[in-house]
DNA sequence: TTTTTATTGTATCAGTTAGATACAATAATA
DNA sequence: TATTATTGTATCTAACTGATACAATAAAAA
C-alpha cells in the first residue's frame, strides 16, 4: 500500500468540514455518487476540509472536483450539521491504518467535526468518476441501495433529497440531469424519480409545456412498437 | 466601564460561529432582534460560538438565551455564511477597547469566521429583551429601518426572511408571532409583513378557515365604528 | 397487406382554488 | 335614525389538476 500525504492540520480550520451528495439520473433511477474508502469496509459521501484561506463554497468545489474527477458542478449548499457526538475515531483509524499511518487518539482527524452539507445534480452519462488516493472505489449508488455509510452520512442524504423536492419546480432540474435533448418522459422519470412517487401523465406534460420552457425537436424513434415521441430541449436562458 | 471577560479562545471551536435572526411581530411590522455594542456604534445580529463538546443547536439556543433574555424559542438553521472575506478586524477592536482589552492582530476573535445562520418567530408583547454585558442597547428594528450592521449580518437577514417566506404555510408561522387569542385581520397582517405583499382579504380569510386550524371565539369590540371581529386561535395539536 | 399493440399528444369534462365583486350584518358615531 | 367602516359570507369567473377519452402513430403480429 503506497504511503498517502495525510491533510495538515495547519492547512485547514479544525473541526469543520463539508460533505456533498452528488445526483445523477441514469435514465430510471435517482443515483447519489458515494465512495468507499480502501480496505475498509467504509462508505462516505465525498467530503473534506476548508483551508483557511478558502471560501467555503470553493473548497467544497475543489474539494468534489478533486475526490470524484467532476468539475463544473452546481453546488447548492442545504443543512450543516453540528451535533457533538458526529465523530468516530474507528473509522478514521481503519482509513489511517491501511496507508500505514499511526494516528495518536488526541490526531486532529478524530476530533468533533461540524460538517456542512451540499447538494449537486449532474448528467449521469457524460461523467467519468475519479476516485482519489484515500479511496479504492467510488460508485453510483441507487437510493433504496445504499450500503451503510458513515457518521450521520445517511441523514445527509435524506437532508438533500428533501431540499431538492421543495426546489424542484423553481430550480428546474431536469437541466442537469438529462442529456441535451430527451423525451417528455425522460422529464418525467426525473420528477418521479425525486419526488418519488408517481405523477399523471397528461397532467405532467400539460403543466410542463404551458411554463413554455421546452423547445421541440424531431422525433426518436426507438423501435418499440408505437408512436414515436418528440424530443425536447431546454429553451437557452 | 466594567471590565468583561472576554471568551477564551480554549473553550470555543475557533473559526466557528452563529448568529440570530429573530422576528417579532408589534401587530403592524416586522421587526427583528439588533444588538448595539457599548459606545461603538457597530451593530449586529444576536451571535456567538460553540464550546467543544457542545451540539451547535444547543449552542445557539443557549447563546440567545444568554444575549437576549429570550428562552423556549423554536430556532431554525437557514443558511451558512463561508466566505474568506467575512471577518472585520476594526469592529472587533473597537468593541474590545471599549472594555478596556487590548487585543493583537493574531488574537482569535479576529480570525476568519465560518458563521451558521438561524432564525426564530416569537412574539413581541410577551418578551423583555435584556442586553448582555457587551451590548449597551438591544432592541426591535423594522426590515426597512435597520441600522447599518457589520459583516455580512444584513445578508443573514434577507436570507433568513427568504427561508421564512418558503416556509410560511407549512410552519404555521402566526402561532409564534401572535398572542393567544387574535382577529383574522391580525393573522393576515402577518402573512402580508412577512410575504411583503398585500393579500386578498376574502381569499386569504377563506383560504386559512379551510384549513380548518382555528378556534373562534367570543367577538372583540375595538370601540371603531363598525362590525366587532371575531377572535381566533389555533387549535391545539 | 391488414390487424394488433403500446405509447404519445391533445382535447374535454369535472372538481378545486383564487381573485373580484357584491352584499348583508354589525358597532359606534353623527 | 342615518351614517360609516369593517367583517363574514356568498357568488361569479378564470385558472389549474385529475380523470377520461380518443385519434395518431411505429412496429410487430397475423
Amino acid at each position: 500500500m503506497k504511503k498517502i500525504v495525510l491533510p495538515k492540520k495547519e492547512d485547514f480550520i479544525p473541526h469543520l468540514a463539508y460533505d456533498a451528495v452528488i445526483f445523477g439520473f441514469n435514465g430510471m433511477e435517482l443515483k447519489i455518487v458515494v465512495l468507499e474508502y480502501q480496505k475498509t469496509n467504509h462508505f462516505a459521501l465525498p467530503g473534506g476540509f476548508v483551508q483557511h484561506n478558502q471560501n467555503l463554497n470553493d473548497a467544497v468545489y475543489q474539494g468534489v472536483k478533486n475526490r470524484t474527477g467532476l468539475a463544473n458542478v452546481q453546488l447548492e449548499q442545504c443543512h450543516t450539521f453540528g451535533n457533538q457526538k458526529r465523530r468516530d475515531k474507528k473509522v478514521l483509524k481503519d482509513i489511517c491504518k491501511v496507508h500505514d499511518h499511526q494516528i495518536n487518539d488526541d490526531h486532529w482527524l478524530l476530533d468533533r467535526f461540524i460538517s456542512v452539507c451540499y447538494y449537486a445534480l449532474i448528467n449521469f452519462e457524460e461523467v467519468t468518476l475519479q476516485p482519489d488516493k484515500l479511496s479504492d472505489s467510488i460508485g453510483w449508488y441507487s437510493l433504496d441501495e445504499l450500503p451503510e455509510l458513515i457518521l450521520d452520512h445517511k441523514e445527509m442524504v435524506s437532508k438533500a433529497l428533501e431540499v431538492l423536492q421543495k426546489n424542484l419546480d423553481e430550480k428546474l432540474v431536469g437541466m442537469n440531469l438529462l442529456p441535451e435533448k430527451f423525451t417528455m418522459k425522460d422529464l418525467q422519470n426525473v420528477y418521479e424519480s425525486i419526488l418519488q412517487k408517481k405523477l399523471v401523465r397528461t397532467a405532467f406534460q400539460r403543466k410542463i409545456l404551458a411554463k413554455d420552457i421546452l423547445v421541440r425537436h424531431e422525433k426518436k424513434y426507438t423501435g418499440k412498437a408505437h408512436k414515436a415521441p418528440y424530443l425536447y430541449s431546454f429553451k437557452p436562458a
